[in-house]
DNA sequence: TTGTATGCGTTATCAT
DNA sequence: ATGATAACGCATACAA
């Protein structure tokens, strides 16, 4: 049934080299040649053999996407919505998405293991760390590479896309300064991540303004999951001074902190404030005419597809500047906020 | 930086021939030699070109995971952590996982493509629906394929593993009967996918068994979003006869049932039962001492693991019977639920 | 404008 | 036990 670039070259009598010529669109076929070429190779159903025009190039076009995971084996909703955006843009472009998955001492092995056997034109590398070991290992391997996200220290120019999270929660937080809340927690990622180092960086910059002293007792770092929202929240509430609002730095760990107050028995948007990261995802969509949760929010998935087109563009164009890009998040007002109010 | 077949066997003085049989476990090759070489492409991280091999002995060695996606285009967590578990089987075994995307509509070209590019040696098939399409295609494809779920009609014999998710539902229902609940509603997904037809039977069985007309109006079929079930719920709970229980087809629908149930002032375990299906998903762990939630609990992430498994096997024996799989669920008792009371 | 010949990096088929 | 040589299916430098 599959029929190849022989087979079919024989059936329209011409070599093999002008039937390629022709679907690839080079200028030098005749246009009469190359219109009965490809009706011939639609009518046949005619697929390039991926394995084999990629030996003949030197091009998988393949991308990689290497997914941390901790001993947990835990599979964050945020990366697959991000993949899902990527990967639109590359079936638009020809190209495959490759997945694996690699503990924190499988990474290095595992990005030298698809660069030796030329799996992949090039990477996506997700949740990057303080002083991400992934940055010279990669230039190292000469594989082209985007960051969703960015290093702090100074590695150098590299590729990434990333939100501004200092802003955004520079922001969150100074809205709940402005309503009149002082004790306000942070909900936040593992803080060996940039984006959560830097979400923090915003939320204490705006305490300090206000003239505020950060508390470290009002700040989790950990997985944001449901469950460790639920159970930081509850410890936080059960404090003689508990906290009047909330920062949380994923809808995940907000729905367990909205569960946490609900036991509380107390009112989310009254007696609490919270404020979320709302990475827009189709499966968690906090919207309606008044969005549950007021959130600072920006599209992880729109992330993803402008990460494909950014990593696609540096490999046809490997001379050109690196590309980066800040997206900025919106401040979105919903029903979890409201004044300070006397507990 | 990266070394070639030609270039390892020069340094070593041995033919390519005899090299690549040392790496491969090949008998012929004596022991000396064979270490020789192991050592030497060790030294060097050899690693043979993935594209070449490929091109040499017909096998791709990379398995196909096309995720069906609406028009909302949405990523659905269970299938994220469904491939969690696949791809670790397919990194043991030397596989690389493709990940693509396809809407209804362009689902059956998706299929014929990645078949005729040979870029896969074999699939998975997710969420298959009723009398599904995708069985004939792929055997008329000759690819290889492990349904995640099973069709209902006569489709002849192909591969498959389910949950046996009609006795979970009829046991879940039987429960709640048992507690004396009468108006039972079932928030299900949509029911042209064969799980939630399979659940949907489970739960009208075992009303039937107690002699219990089923309401449709207590039945919501539609993608299992935490704002679905919120909006499933409200809607049921405003009803002049509310249901005084819910049987839930995912944990994500049952975090909106339980926001609708606080929103109404009820109490979750006390005025309304709530018994879900649990996929055991990392980022959604339904844990604890007494878990939040009674629910009929399978791992997606180990039918992964096994369909991956399965799926190998298939493609290292072609000959062999296709298997099937079914795994049963596990009720688990936890705080949501309790005896009726009079509302 | 078209065709011939060669290479991409392996594995497989013959020899020896 | 090892080696020369021919595929695998495509793309391309070079010829015509």
């Amino acid at each position: 049934m599959p029929i190849n670039l022989k087979q079919l070259s024989e059936y329209l009598g011409l070599s093999q080299t002008t039937v390629s010529r022709a679907l690839n669109n080079y200028p030098e076929v005749s246009e009469e040649t190359r219109q009965r070429v490809k009706q011939a190779a639609a009518a046949h159903h005619y697929r390039p053999n991926a394995r084999a025009s990629a030996l003949a190039t030197g091009r998988a076009r393949a991308i990689g996407h290497i997914i941390p995971v901790d001993s947990s084996d835990w599979f964050n909703p945020i990366f697959a919505e991000f993949i899902a955006g990527a990967s639109a843009t590359y079936s638009r472009h020809g190209y495959e998405l490759l997945l694996r998955m690699a503990r924190a001492d499988e990474e290095a092995a595992t990005y030298t293991e698809i660069a030796a056997r030329k799996s992949v034109d090039g990477v996506i590398v997700h949740a990057p760390r303080i002083n991400d070991p992934r940055i010279p290992l990669l230039r190292q391997l000469r594989l082209p590479f985007v960051i969703h996200g960015r290093d702090t220290a100074d590695q150098g120019d590299y590729a990434w896309i990333d939100i501004n999270n200092r802003r955004a929660f520079f922001r969150a937080t100074k809205l709940l300064l402005d309503l009149g809340h002082v004790d306000i927690a942070l909900i936040n990622g593992g803080e060996a991540f940039t984006f959560a180092a830097r979400r923090r960086s915003g939320y204490l910059d705006a305490l300090q303004e206000a003239g505020i002293t950060a508390d470290k007792q009002l700040m989790f770092a950990g997985d944001l999951t449901e469950g460790n929202g639920y159970q930081a929240a509850t410890a936080l509430l059960q404090r003689s001074q508990r906290p009047s609002a909330f920062l949380v730095s994923s809808y995940m760990g907000a729905l367990g902190v909205r569960r946490a107050i609900h036991n509380a028995g107390l009112t989310m948007g009254k007696d609490i404030s919270v404020i979320i990261h709302d990475d827009d995802l189709a499966y968690f969509h906090n919207s309606g005419d008044v969005p549950q949760f007021t959130a600072t929010r920006s599209s992880v998935k729109e992330a993803g597809t402008l990460a494909a087109e950014m990593l696609l563009a540096m490999i046809d164009q490997p001379t050109a500047a690196v590309p980066t890009r800040l997206l900025e998040a919106n401040l979105i007002l919903g029903a979890s906020t409201g004044p300070w109010v006397r507990p």
